[in-house]
DNA sequence: ATAATAAAGGTCAGGAAAGGTCAAAAAGGT
DNA sequence: ACCTTTTTGACCTTTCCTGACCTTTATTAT
């Protein structure tokens, strides 16, 4: 069995036993209960609880520092979800704002929401972005901003 | 927990309490009583109390010397534009996250704008960009984003 | 009044305790 | 063989906490 596999069945049965769907670690000690090196838990972290995978991480460093993995609970039938994956990893300007815009009439997202993701992607932003950038970071966002309708 | 976590809840418990926001503590029995470095009361609070944060410090030496920390209320767009000028042109991850938790705290924004914007700025998103672009993306989609609770 | 002393709070450097990043080696899969 | 995924280790950044030393203000003694 792999050492990445252990990790992952590890933080699922935390997430499993805690009510909020929330497992709390710490990286060292946790990285040395499963004897591994501490960065391999980044990158299990990274490469299979992504927000796409429907998790979200977050951590502190110094003393008393954590990290936080949250799973985000999706039901398969979930619009938004379908959404966001079919977003991929580019989108230009204009399919963004269309997208944002069906969202919104479709009555997924509330004007408020809406009017703040064209902020997050708006001209003024992505021009202090290099042009070969722009689609890429866009779609990011969007996704990141989508996540959190769920 | 940590101290410096203590500490903070301590403070806000005060604020709270306080009709007109202010805390006003003596350091050296403050920390005492919270058993630790009397300096670390000064680490939470230029960490933790700053003006960016919404917090205004004042304190006097000597006998009978003291700590004051008022929260600044402000009200409505002037609060949210004086938060935008006070932006500049750019802003790291931790005080924008905190700015963010200060503006949903006193209601300037509302819990799911709040998650929006720390959704357009998070890791996941910043990441994708050259590291010495990260604090002035970070700054312009802010106070795009802000500008819209106009 | 003045000088000495006591009673605050302020600063700063440094060490410790986390987590993050990245590139390179190792292991697996086709 | 070639490509992808895993694993590690060296080095970095952030955050926390303390202790030694400094400055300011109030009080007390002369």
């Amino acid at each position: 069995m792999r050492i990445s596999d252990l990790i992952t069945e590890r933080i699922l049965e935390m997430l499993n036993e805690s009510d909020e769907s929330i497992a709390e670690i710490q990286r060292n000690e946790f990285a040395s209960g499963i004897g591994c090196a501490p960065s391999q838990i980044n990158y299990v972290l990274s490469s299979r609880f992504t927000p796409e995978h429907g998790f979200i991480i977050e951590s502190r460093r110094g003393g008393g520092g954590y990290i936080k993995i949250k799973r985000v609970v999706l039901d398969g039938s979930s619009a938004i979800m379908h959404i966001i994956n079919s977003i991929g990893d580019e989108i230009d300007a204009m399919s963004a704002r269309i997208l944002i815009e069906n969202c919104f009439e479709s009555g997924l997202l509330d004007k408020q929401s809406a009017r703040l993701m064209d902020a997050a992607i708006s001209k003024n932003v992505m021009h202090a972005l290099p042009p070969d950038m722009r689609d890429s970071v866009r779609a990011t966002v969007l996704k990141e901003m989508l996540l959190v309708q769920l």
